[in-house]
DNA sequence: TATACTTGTTACTGACCGGTAACACCCCAG
DNA sequence: CTGGGGTGTTACCGGTCAGTAACAAGTATA
C-alpha cells in the first residue's frame, strides 16, 4: 500500500469537497507536527488530492493556516452556545461545566496544548494573516470568560475571569512539558477553589 | 555597513571565543523569530563566524538547540540561588520574591514567552535532543517550587505550587497573544491572592 | 623555527521548500 | 453534442535548508 492510498483511506477521499478535505488534514498535520514543520505537498497528499488544487482554494500556505485557525475558532464559539443551552440561566453551572470541559479536553493524551497559542508561538512576524485571528481569539475567549464571571454576582469578575484563564492557558502549556498528568490534571479542584474564594 | 559588519559590532567580535558568540546569537534569533524559522547560516553570520566552525562546536542544529535551552535552565537555576540567598530563611519572602520577578519579567516589552514552553511547541518529535532538556527544566521548575511553599508551612504546598505554576505558564503564553498588558500584568495580585487563601 | 590546533573561506551536495505553467481529463449543464 | 468549470498530473522555478570537503591562514607553544 502506497502512502497516497493510505491516505486516501484514512482521511477519506469520498464525496467531501477537496477544499474540506485539505483543511481537515493541514489541521490534523499542522497541530501534531507544527506549522513550519508540514510542507504542502504532504497536507495535499494526505487530503488525498494535489498541491494545484490546494492552491486553487487556498492564496499561499499562510492563508491557509489562517483559515485552519479560523475553524478552530468557530468550534470554540460552538462550544460557548451549546454550553449556555446545557445550563440556562444558571452561570455558575455554566462556569462548572466550563471548567470540567476545558479539564477533560486539555488532559487528552494526544493534545499539544492550544493550536492558536502554538500557531502564536512558531509565527512571531506580526503581520502574519494567522495573528490576527489569534488575537481575536484569546481577547473573545477572556472576554466570555469575564462576561459568565460577571453573571455569577461575585464581586470581582474580572479578578477571576483572568486567573481562569492563565490557569487555562498554563494547563494547555504545561502538558507540552510535563505531561497530562502533570499540575493540568488538577485543573478543575484549582478553579473551583478559586471560584470559591472569590464567593466568600 | 555590510549585515555582516553589523553583526559584528553588535554581537561582539571581541575575545569571546566562537562558541560563546554562536550560542550568544543562537539564543537571540531563536527565541526572537523561532527556532525552525532560523537557518545556522543566519547563526554564524550574527556570531560573526561562519557556518564550518559553528559545526566544529556543535555536531549539528539540534544539538545546538538543546545546548541553548541548557544554558537557559542553569541561568534559572541561578536565580533560584540569589533568590534563596536574598530572602535567607524567610520562605514566604522567597515566594514573594519569586512572583515580583516573574511578573516583571514576563511582562517586559520584548519577551515572547518562555523559551523553552516554545521550543516544546517547536519540537515535538519525542526524540529530538531539546526535549529531555525541556521536561527535565519544567519539572525541576514545578519541584523548586512545591519544597519553596511546603516551606513556608501551609496546609497544601503542592496545590499551591501547580496553582502558581500554571498561572506563570499561562502568564507567560498569554502575552503573545493578548499582550503584555492583559491578565499577565496581574500575576502579583493573583499569586498574592493564591497564598493568602491557602494561609487562612 | 617547527609543530599543532583553531579559525576562515569558498564551494559544493542533495534535499526540500512554496508556488506556478501547461495540458489532459472528467462530468455536468446548456 | 458541446462547452466550461473543477480536478489531476507532471514538470518545473528560484530559493533555502543542514551539513561537508578542501585548503589557506592565523596563533600559541615547544
Amino acid at each position: 500500500m502506497t502512502s497516497a492510498a493510505n491516505a486516501v483511506s484514512s482521511s477519506a477521499n469520498s464525496q467531501t469537497p477537496p477544499r474540506e478535505r485539505i483543511l481537515a488534514a493541514a489541521s490534523d498535520l499542522f497541530y501534531r507536527h507544527g506549522i513550519r514543520a508540514v510542507g504542502v505537498e504532504a497536507i495535499a497528499e494526505a487530503a488525498g488530492t494535489n498541491k494545484m488544487t490546494l492552491y486553487r482554494h487556498f492564496d499561499s500556505k499562510d492563508e491557509l493556516v489562517a483559515e485552519y485557525l479560523r475553524r478552530l475558532a468557530a468550534d470554540a464559539g460552538h462550544f460557548w452556545d451549546d454550553l449556555a443551552a446545557a445550563h440556562p440561566g444558571d452561570p455558575r453551572g455554566q462556569l462548572r461545566g466550563w471548567l470540567a470541559a476545558m479539564e477533560a479536553h486539555v488532559v487528552d493524551a494526544d493534545q499539544r496544548g492550544c493550536a492558536l497559542s502554538n500557531a502564536a508561538v512558531e509565527l512571531p512576524e506580526k503581520d502574519h494573516p494567522a495573528r490576527r485571528v489569534i488575537e481575536q481569539f484569546k481577547t473573545a475567549q477572556r472576554d466570555r470568560l469575564v462576561a459568565l464571571c460577571g453573571a455569577t454576582g461575585i464581586a470581582e469578575p474580572e479578578m477571576l475571569a483572568d486567573e481562569l484563564f492563565l490557569l487555562l492557558e498554563g494547563a494547555r502549556a504545561s502538558v507540552q512539558s510535563v505531561g497530562p498528568q502533570g499540575p493540568a490534571s488538577r485543573l478543575v479542584r484549582m478553579g473551583e477553589a478559586l471560584i470559591a474564594s472569590h464567593l466568600a
